[in-house]
DNA sequence: CCAAAACATGAGCAACTCTCATATTGAAAA
DNA sequence: TTTTCAATATGAGAGTTGCTCATGTTTTGG
């Protein structure tokens, strides 16, 4: 939204007060004025480009959206075959877990500003752009694979994987490796099989209801 | 907490109020005077019982997963052998996942108010004792597992199962039974296989970090 | 150089959550 | 029954916080 070159710099700067202070604070206790001030700003000037709270929120949720999706676009890239494929992933669960443990705001942003209904939608929708890159890499190295079960499988191995490793965060560290682990086995495992399955799902979900 | 007969009516009707406004205008929209007004008490009395506004949501919360996992337990208790097993979790997750499409106030507790540490920290132990009652099924059955593999397994697939609930009822709704059909694959495959892994997940998660 | 748009500022408004001093009721002891 | 104290009831208002807005300043394009 800023157009001149010194308002970007403010708006930097007030992101980055953000950043600081959830960090210290949890998305909790962030509080309006207290950015501005470690911004060096008087209040008016964060309404000026942030229409409420959460929207600071959802733009540094949004950095670490497109941070992390380009991780793994740079992951998937190369991968040419199923080994290739498995090791990627793999891979990228490591990668992910580590960014998880080493940094506190980004899961303190998921975990505790859920109060924000278009978060929340904007983490569904991370998942979905996310599981889109992966089912694309799946379709790349496995041609007749049914692409509608594929999606449905990527789209949800993604979402998982970051419900475990915010569960993994929250438990004892050899616990929440140990939790890592198991959801990698698990996930491997479903991209493995997801071009065998057939399409419907078999409608048994429904049947209980 | 509240002793007398009188006050736990009263406590009742707070909950109730609670409860109808959070299905009307969900967690976000919770007002302590509205909730005060519509149990037609004074604003005093809901602060004679409840520390604060997130507590009561808390209660609201602990009741649901006691029945939740009331439900787990008539599920899994008859439970004898492997394929029984699976039997009763696949029609655990269509059961839950008919709840959670029936009951907008469950999902909202969940998802809306996680801005609540405990609140997090209640779902977390929640998955864990329902990830017991289903480790203590699958020990029950198959003595010779690796209890600590077990229990690994159990507490993920039921923390994701949660997941997945939410991630279904957010999107559209044929896609949300796809999920749904593509996790209980998941899961499944998952319960059947604890037995075989080892127990300490080779390291190879940390591997990256 | 000028007009219009973009930006800067901070006192103050409105909406909330929660407190507290005081009054009332219930139940157990005398 | 009477006494006595703990439990409960009450609502005005204190204290915080998100956010607005009227006014002043700087930048940009013509």
């Amino acid at each position: 939204m800023p157009t001149q070159q010194r308002s970007r710099e403010r708006v930097e700067r007030m992101l980055l007060a953000a950043r600081d202070i959830i960090a210290a604070d949890g998305t909790d206790g962030l509080r309006m004025a207290q950015v501005a001030e470690r911004a060096g700003v008087p209040i008016g000037s964060l309404y000026q480009f942030f229409p409420d709270k959460a929207a600071i929120i959802r733009m540094l949720a949004m950095r670490c959206n497109e941070e992390s999706r380009a991780c793994i676009r740079a992951g998937l890239e190369p991968v040419a075959d199923e080994a290739g494929l498995l090791a990627a992933f793999g891979a990228l669960i490591d990668e992910y877990y580590g960014l998880f443990r080493a940094d506190p705001v980004i899961s303190d942003i998921w975990s505790g500003m859920q109060a924000d209904k278009l978060l929340r939608e904007m983490e569904v929708e991370e998942s979905r752009l996310n599981g889109r890159l992966l089912a694309d890499t799946i379709r790349r190295i496995r041609p007749g694979a049914d692409p509608a079960a594929v999606e449905a499988t990527a789209f949800l191995v993604m979402h998982l994987g970051e419900a475990t490793m915010r569960l993994a965060i929250a438990v004892p560290p050899e616990e929440g490796d140990r939790l890592v682990a198991t959801y990698r086995r698990m996930a491997l495992e479903a991209l493995a099989g997801s071009s065998a399955e057939g399409a419907g799902g078999r409608g048994s979900v429904s049947a209980g209801m």
